[in-house]
DNA sequence: CTTGACACCTAGCAATCCGAGGTATAGGCT
DNA sequence: AGCCTATACCTCGGATTGCTAGGTGTCAAG
C-alpha cells in the first residue's frame, strides 16, 4: 500500500490496536500488521513517535515494564483516549462512505 | 472531516469523478461536494495543482473550451487514466478493508 | 458599480509518514 | 567467544501533499 494513504488515519489504528487493551510499542506494530492481514506494515519510525504525541494529548498513558531482561513502555487508553476513539470511528465511517459514493 | 484523511486518496477521488465524464476544474469540486454529500469540500488551491499533476503523468487530458463568455479547461480520463482508476478502486478497497479489520 | 458566483492559476506553509541511523538485551548457531 | 537475528526503545531529516492566501478575469444581479 501506498503510505500516503495512511496520514490521518493513523492515529485511530493505533487507538484501535490498543482499544483491544493495553500493549507495548513493538506489540503495536505487531498486532497491526497481523489485524490488517500485512497490510500496515510500519515501521518503528513512524509508529513511536505517534506513540508520545497521543500520550502528549492525554489519549494514551504510559508505563515502563521489563519483560525477560527487556524494558516495555506499555501504553493504554485513557478514558480522553476511548472517547477520541469512538469519534475515530465515527469520522473513518463517514470518510469511507464519502469516498464510497464517489468511487462507486 | 480532518484534511490529513484526504492525503493519498485524492487522486482517486478525482479519477472517480472523471469516470462519469469529462469536466472542468470547477465542475470537479461541485461534483466532489455532491457526491460525497459535503464532505468532501476542498480548496481550489487543493485540486487545481492535482488535475496539472495527472495530466502531466498521462492519466488525464485537456482542453480549453469557452462558455457563456468564460474560459474553461475541460479534463477527461485517458486509457492509462481509465486503468488507474481501475487500480486505484482496488487499492482503496485493500486499504478500507484493513482499517475496518483494525478499527472493528 | 459593487457584490457574488464562476473559473483559472501559483507560491509557500504545515503536517505527517518513512528511511536511516543509533542503543541495548536475549537466545541460537558456529 | 563471536556473530546474527529478534525484540525493544529512540530521534533526525527528507519527501510528499493538501491548504491558505493571494492573484487574474468574466458575467449576472441588485
Amino acid at each position: 500500500m501506498k503510505a500516503e494513504q495512511l496520514k490521518g488515519h493513523l492515529d485511530a489504528l493505533i487507538l484501535g490496536t490498543l482499544g483491544g487493551g493495553p500493549a507495548h510499542g513493538y506489540a503495536v506494530i505487531e498486532e497491526l500488521k497481523q489485524r490488517s492481514a500485512g497490510t500496515f506494515d510500519l515501521a518503528e519510525g513512524t509508529v513511536y513517535p505517534v506513540l508520545h504525541r497521543l500520550e502528549a494529548e492525554g489519549l494514551l498513558a504510559s508505563a515502563w515494564t521489563t519483560a525477560s531482561g527487556r524494558k516495555r513502555r506499555v501504553y493504554r487508553l485513557t478514558r480522553r483516549g476511548r472517547a477520541a476513539l469512538d469519534g475515530s470511528r465515527r469520522e473513518w465511517r463517514a470518510f469511507a462512505h464519502a469516498v464510497e459514493a464517489v468511487l462507486a
